[in-house]
DNA sequence: TTGCACATACCAACTGGTATGTATATCTTT
DNA sequence: AAAGATATACATACCAGTTGGTATGTGCAA
């Protein structure tokens, strides 16, 4: 048995996944937990405190392990990236692709709307940019990346290209098309090699 | 004077621009433009009728005619994607790209929630994609873009990438990261050719 | 005088949030 | 070690405000 904290935090993600923030219903969640608002808001002053504790504590970590361990990959980069990106590609069920990118939802609805959750966001996306960056700039000193590519502009297009593959995909809610384009990805990453 | 329909209509479309269809409030539209809920539910027998409206009429031919118009492009069809690329550059504003791509903001938030939405929101990446992939298509055939590429992948990945681009943009609020993004998108597209 | 284009008044359901109560665990003092 | 003091972890009841939506009235043009 989990602790009570734990259990609001998880179910409250997954209705953030299905509705949005603005979305959640915190009664739903309760209901759905069989608990009741004081044992919510004993342990989360608001649901915006709420929402956050779930960037911090679930979103932050799972997506920024992914890239930093861009750091441990010994051999070309471009190839530690592409071993990502089919990582991502095989862990995306339909469902997965249905809902869409946990970060990519929240970016869009959030980022304009609340600094808590923009700043939070902004610096998830940051650390990704940073770790693709510098596993490329690596690269390139080791003569495996090819000198004449930025490499800040490139992070910043494979992110986007990214999540903008979630974004099409989830829009044409078809898992095939988040993998074709990716792959067209990985090829654009292959192509940065030397 | 504008009429009274095209009037919520517009209010509606800023306010889903600001703060998405579920946080929308058609009380606050009718409010803003001083009218009453007897106008409002005169014209849209709901607010998800309302929401539809928007993507109908507003969004729909905005962004079909911008890719729609390759098929009157005289040259590698290449430098038709690019010089639409670069009009979108131009037209992005700080505020444009705080606030994100329409399309991609709807498609996040009201894809998986909607099949009103979905169908339509599908309908628009759909066109787009055959836009693109039949004008890649043609290029082929004239000898301007190399054989070995597969014109509907590229296409979609295309469409992945500059809505990507949109995305990382709001997520960092900045315009810069959106123009940064788009030019890697250039380079891309001008590899397509032979 | 009929029908369209609204205005007014109102509602039921829901929203996040609060005030207060209470059982249980933990710490402190004797 | 017993007893009291205090903190933790919830439950219950409730609220003020908001939500989309409706039923009905009314002025005005054709």
């Amino acid at each position: 048995m989990t602790d009570t904290r734990t259990q609001i935090l998880e179910k409250s993600y997954q209705a953030l996944r299905l509705h949005g923030f603005q979305g959640t219903r915190a009664d739903k969640v309760i209901l759905d937990l069989g608990i009741t608002k004081g044992a919510l808001y004993h342990y989360f002053p608001s649901k915006l405190d709420l929402g956050y504790a779930i960037v911090d504590e679930l979103i932050m970590p799972r997506y920024t392990r992914l890239w930093l361990s861009l750091d441990q990959f010994e051999g070309n980069p471009a190839d530690g990236i592409i071993a990502q990106l089919r990582y991502l590609i095989s862990m995306s069920s339909e469902e997965e692709v249905r809902l869409g990118c946990p970060l990519n939802n929240l970016m869009q609805e959030m980022a304009p709307l609340d600094q808590g959750f923009q700043q939070r966001l902004q610096h998830i996306v940051n650390v990704q940019r940073e770790a693709i960056g510098s596993a490329l700039k690596r690269g390139q000193q080791a003569g495996q990346i090819r000198q004449e590519i930025e490499t800040d502009p490139s992070a910043i297009f494979i992110l986007s290209s990214l999540e903008g593959s979630y974004s099409i995909a989830k829009a044409l809610q078809q898992r095939e098309i988040f993998e074709t384009s990716l792959q067209t990805l990985i090829q654009f990453v292959q192509a940065l090699k030397t």
